[in-house]
DNA sequence: TCTGGGGTCCTAGGACCC
DNA sequence: TCTGGGGTCCTAGGACCC
């Protein structure tokens, strides 16, 4: 009995969350920007249809945003993890088995079902009933299929936003029609690359020899020609692993040349991994700190923790101790950042016999208070001007999360 | 094209071992 | 010393995704 997988997939999630607050925006064309309002990383509809293409800096285009009167929000990720869980939750009684892909994605388990279709329709009207949020359906025998067919659901409206590719003989007509960077995993490289022997379609890419793709390029190519194929090769991954790594680093708004602020900086970003740790509960055993200049330099050092932790004290001095390693004079700066690796979970780790206890309570009510928005602490080495952290000029509130911000009925 | 931030997986090459 | 073969582990970097 061959798989059968739907995709679901949020329509422009960012901005469909905004709209869910805001009825009057209904036809106004929305755009979401990243953490420092750095660039455009969502679009509605409308927006999409006035050209502005997804990561296009926001300068580069604020004339004609307020030329067509755009709505520009900051991104408001305690909003759309909210709706996000909403949506999930109600996906969940949709199927026996699901597979959380990202914010806005999911993988269904459907096999076995008569009508797959008709249960697309099922999905989406249920969603946008019980969440609001229109979602689009693709339904294959693989999950690069899947994609596909999601995408179909997207661009040809004549779908009703569910496509279901189990035949054959449509996968073969639609993988004529859609060009290969289109594909699940295929990227702008690969696309390129791909493009000099002759590949242009995802028809294409399909009939290719598997042998020569594993050579040639790699087996994550292979497996993707045999999932166009219909032969499914990436299981549905019902429990998601824990991070691996966790990553906080900035643009600066303005180039920064003195090294006493920098250091402030990256002392900031790694209390802040340290608390994306403490909340994921686990323990770093590596840290990195890298620091770049545009082109000209960049470098990383990396340290291996004495014994793995998720204290903020453990975590600075060594931070600090790297980031004196990669620092140059005489350079003007423009990112830096910190990297938390090799995590593992407390338990996993053996009692070392040197270990001192943790005082696991203060850093607890270190996160409690931050988090209140009652205040801020912070150690002395971290920098607690923050004008060029977390710029976010139009921030929407947190309708669903903070009772302050509840939207009042009138 | 490098513009944002946060992730994953794979591979090539070096260090080191027998 | 650079001459053989075989293996493991680690790291940096490339490519992808959302």
């Amino acid at each position: 009995m061959s798989q059968t997988f739907a995709l679901v997939d949020c329509n422009n999630f960012y901005a469909s969350c905004e709209r869910l607050f805001r009825p009057d925006l209904t036809t106004t064309p929305i755009v979401v920007l990243s953490n420092n309002d750095g660039c455009i990383v969502a679009r509605s509809q409308e927006a999409k249809q006035l050209g502005i293409k997804m990561g296009t800096p926001l300068f580069k285009v604020k004339d004609l945003l307020a030329h067509h009167k755009v709505k520009v929000f900051s991104s408001n990720y305690t909003l759309y993890g909210d709706i996000s869980q909403r949506v999930m939750q109600t996906l969940e009684t949709l199927a026996p088995h699901i597979e959380i892909y990202s914010i806005d994605e999911a993988f269904l388990d459907l096999h076995g079902m008569q009508d797959a279709a008709a249960h697309g329709q099922t999905i989406r009207a249920t969603v946008l009933k019980n969440v609001g949020v229109p979602v689009c359906v693709g339904i294959a025998p693989t999950k690069t299929l899947a994609k596909l067919a999601n995408y179909a659901a997207k661009k040809y409206k004549a779908t009703n936003g569910v496509v279901d590719l189990r035949n054959p003989q449509r996968q073969l007509k639609l993988m004529a029609l859609t060009p290969v960077d289109e594909v699940w995993g295929i990227g702008r490289r690969l696309a390129k690359k791909l493009g000099y022997h002759g590949i242009h379609t995802a028809l294409d890419l399909a009939q290719m020899n598997t042998r020569s793709a594993r050579s040639r390029y790699s087996v994550v190519l292979e497996r993707t020609i045999r999932e166009l194929n219909g032969e499914s090769c990436q299981p549905l991954e019902q429990v998601r692993a824990a991070r691996q790594q966790i990553i906080c680093s900035r643009s600066f708004g303005t180039k920064m040349t003195d090294k006493e602020e920098v250091r402030q900086a990256v002392c900031e970003f790694v209390s802040r991994a340290a608390e994306k740790l403490r909340r994921d509960r686990r323990l770093a055993g590596r840290a990195h700190v890298f620091i770049r200049t545009s082109p000209y330099y960049s470098n990383m050092a990396t340290g291996t923790v004495l014994h793995p932790s998720d204290d903020t004290r453990d975590l600075l001095p060594l931070a600090t101790e790297l980031f004196d390693q990669i620092w140059k004079d005489g350079f003007r700066y423009a990112k830096a950042g910190v990297m938390l690796s090799d995590t593992c979970s407390p338990q996993a780790l053996q009692q070392n016999l040197f270990s001192t206890p943790r005082n696991d309570a203060l850093m607890a009510t270190l996160d409690k208070v931050n988090n209140s928005g009652k205040g801020k602490i912070w150690f002395g080495s971290q920098r607690p001007r923050k004008d060029w952290f977390m710029t976010q000029e139009n921030l929407s509130p947190a309708y669903t999360t903070r009772w302050k911000d509840l939207p009042v009925v009138r």
